[in-house]
DNA sequence: CAGCCGCTGACACCTCGTTGACACCTGAGA
DNA sequence: TCTCAGGTGTCAACGAGGTGTCAGCGGCTG
């Protein structure tokens, strides 16, 4: 099982760190918002532990991203903060537990195994646009009943657009969500995996230019 | 959308269900497990909201029963008890969510959404898809009533693969549920067995390979 | 105890789809 | 007409995944 700790108070991320280790769990402790991000993108874990009063990126910022990144993972929220206004708040941003500090050791254990066994609160599974779906958990993607043959980053940019719904989506934005960051800025991949989208989408035209400002899913 | 409100606390059953209705479900409300499980036998819920601690018949019974008849109502379950070993433990029961007493509204809207969208948890007993059937029980598969000699290992990988039920799984997922945790991360077992169990399936496509996702079985 | 056999997991090697770079083309807007 | 963002064609390298094979292990049998 991986976990990752978030939270700043570096004794306290420590502690349970070695506590969560001692249980057998895979951990990944980081001190900072902005840190937690990185590994995010890079990792999949099964539980993220958010301490939601983060210097920097907040922990509500950090759930929220989890959530529209559509992870599997499952948040517990943790926080000094314990009144009930604040707790309804966390669960609105996507938390699928919260523990009020101070917090008792073997509960947090407990807690993370408990979620950890349930499947995550999944939001919106399947993106439809006329006769394309897409369905991410199932990494299938359709177009007039029959399937695409997507590659994994096709795939992912289509996703991308998808989830857009009709915005248009730069191309950096492409590149730092389907590739992982460390991309050369001046690569031209993008466009290229765009091209080949277009191909085995059959309909060109689905996916607009927006010059200058990227690529736009949406009817002709 | 029909749900079955089940919950003794006549002002919060009554609330609950009026709001519901507002939000557009069909919603039958009782006060007792007895009258509830009448209501199961008669009716087809989608959602079956069920308060844990019913006087007469107690929730954990009408969740066994739920269960027991492979219904296809997902079980909601609503407690005051908020303690992880009984949140375990109605989880253990089937049900497939678990809401801790107080809740906001918005959030049991949302659980109520959530699950009505997703297929039963239930685990169905026997797998079937096409002529292959599994029975994890009995330990027995078959392929167009013929007997399939499995061994354990591709027992297992086949048992996750019709369970994950057409979403692909990694291979450190299998190796994590079929070999014990403690696996070498650079192990090629599985792609192994994967094949082992292509040619004993006698139908390779059955398994697709998603490319840097893992496995998934399905229909070609 | 020796021999047989199925299960398992590790390699080494192969295949081919995927990926990304590069050179060149095109067309919209100034 | 000029410019340049974006489109196309093509190619080479990479690496995920497939295959063949072998050896160790453990259970069973004679």
């Amino acid at each position: 099982m991986r976990v990752l700790v978030i939270e700043d108070f570096e004794v306290l991320a420590r502690t349970v760190g070695t506590g969560l280790r001692r249980e057998g769990m895979a951990v990944d402790v980081v001190l900072d918002g902005v840190e937690a991000l990185d590994r995010l993108a890079v990792n999949r874990y099964d539980v993220v532990i958010l301490d939601r009063d983060l210097p920097g990126v907040h922990g509500d910022e950090v759930c929220r991203r989890i959530v529209a990144a559509r992870s599997s993972s499952r948040v517990l929220m943790l926080t000094a903060a314990s009144t009930v206004k604040q707790r309804v708040d966390g669960l609105g941003l996507g938390a699928d537990d919260y523990l009020p500090k101070p917090f008792d050791f073997e509960e947090l254990v407990a807690r993370v195994r408990a979620l950890a066994r349930r499947p995550a609160l999944c939001l919106p599974t399947v993106y439809e646009l006329g006769d394309l779906t897409l369905d991410p958990a199932r990494r299938v993607a359709t177009r007039a009943g029959r399937r695409l043959e997507l590659s994994p980053k096709e795939f992912g940019v289509l996703e991308c657009l998808l989830a857009a719904d009709g915005r248009p989506v730069s191309a950096e934005d492409l590149l730092e969500r389907v590739w992982d960051e460390a991309a050369d800025p001046f690569t031209t991949v993008v466009k290229t995996t765009i091209r080949r989208l277009r191909g085995k989408l059959g309909a060109p035209e689905l996916i607009h230019t927006v010059r200058e400002a990227g690529y736009r899913i949406g009817q002709p």
